[in-house]
DNA sequence: AAGTCCGCCAACCGCGCTCTT
DNA sequence: GAAGAGCGCGGTTGGCGGACT
């Protein structure tokens, strides 16, 4: 039954840093022979290593269509974007950076973006507004990466994932906006916030990484930024346009999968709730609706029946909502803005 | 100059899924 | 269908080098 156990076989190989003449003998076997079976490789290639450490090695150093040296603004902006959607799959997020591993792109988010997006007050892990004061500590450093991240993209891939991109772009800066608000207007010794800012704050939706969708009124669908269709499980008789719906969320099967073809959306009741807005369709801007935990109507519509599949039907209506949000940050991107929503 | 701290990154480890028998 | 090997993935570790004291 079975293959035959090989518990001793790992006794006594090397571990650690690799020699230049172990690479030279691993790169000299994989381009005569191919890798075959991990496992066997190591006794073949004359190496006193396990199978897994050489394709470690060569997967992730050794490969010749490895791109070494710094991440391209555009890659960084990549991996931010697709981080938003697809949390710590690195290797699904590697797919989309050719020449980059998946190990590289783990270490990099771990040093670099980790520590940035912690500076602008977003958690890395949930992508959602910290909320402790000593974010005010900080502002002008704040208000400095928010804006940065509000570059432009340079190279979206096509137009499903720009819609993603555009948004994930923009999570920043709300959320920021969001949490600043949010510290000023809990905060005793703060003052309160202007009414300009309040305004503003009631004009931006609180969007959630992995649910970017919009209700198609009137229907049993909703449809997300790649133009996805999101079948209800069962009819949901009233959900006005607008509404904030609270769904829980198993987050590591994600729904959105314009990238790689991976298992298909699970909603799952007893994980994580996370926050989900509906925007009414059409050209008006969302109004804010309060999230509350007790908004759960879709949780009882929704059974893991998602379908990941559907067609794109109406490019042009989902860009619509994005594209007023991205004016209205775009009109509003100078830091003179910044200062005046914060002071 | 020496010691300490800290960030970076290659490599390892353990888990879970898939495949083979 | 069950058992176990093979493999891939994500989390973690540890060594190295530069910055700081």
């Amino acid at each position: 039954m079975g293959r035959s156990p090989s518990g001793e076989e790992n006794v006594g190989l090397k571990k650690g840093p690799w020699t230049p003449e172990e690479d030279q003998k691993l790169v000299d076997y994989v381009q005569k022979h191919g890798h075959g079976s991990w496992r066997a490789l190591p006794k073949l290639a004359g190496l006193n290593r396990g199978g897994k450490s050489c394709r470690l090695r060569w997967t992730n150093y050794l490969r010749p269509d490895i791109k070494r040296g710094n991440f391209s603004d555009e890659e960084e902006q990549v991996i931010i974007n697709l981080h938003a959607i697809l949390g710590n799959k690195w290797s699904a997020i590697a797919t989309q950076l050719p020449g980059r591993t998946d190990n590289e792109i783990k270490n990099f988010w771990n040093t670099h973006k980790r520590k940035k997006l912690r500076q602008m007050g977003i958690d890395a892990v949930t992508h959602r507004p910290r909320t402790d004061l000593n974010l005010l500590t900080n502002l002008p450093q704040l208000l400095a990466a928010a804006t940065s991240l509000s570059n432009p993209i340079v190279n979206p891939w096509d137009n499903a994932l720009r819609l993603h991109t555009d948004a994930t772009v923009q999570l920043p800066k709300t959320y920021l906006l969001h949490n600043i608000l949010q510290v000023l207007s809990t905060s005793g010794s703060a003052p309160p916030p202007t009414t300009e800012a309040l305004n503003f704050l009631g004009s931006v939706p609180l969007f959630d990484q992995h649910q970017f969708c919009e209700y198609i009124p009137g229907s049993t669908q909703f449809e997300d930024f790649g133009n996805r269709h999101i079948s209800l499980a069962s009819n949901p008789t009233q959900i006005p346009s607008g509404t904030c719906l609270n769904m829980h969320v198993h987050q590591p099967s994600c729904n959105v999968r314009p990238i790689t073809n991976s298992k298909p959306f699970h909603v799952d009741n007893n994980d994580n709730c996370n926050q989900f807005i509906a925007f009414p369709a059409g050209n008006s801007l969302p109004a804010l609706i309060s999230v509350s935990p007790e908004c759960s109507t879709v949780n009882q519509l929704m059974e893991n029946k998602i379908n990941p599949t559907e067609h794109i039907s109406n490019p042009s209506s989902t860009s619509t909502n994005l594209e007023a949000w991205e004016k209205l940050m775009e009109d509003e991107a100078g830091d003179s803005y910044w200062r005046q929503i914060t002071e």
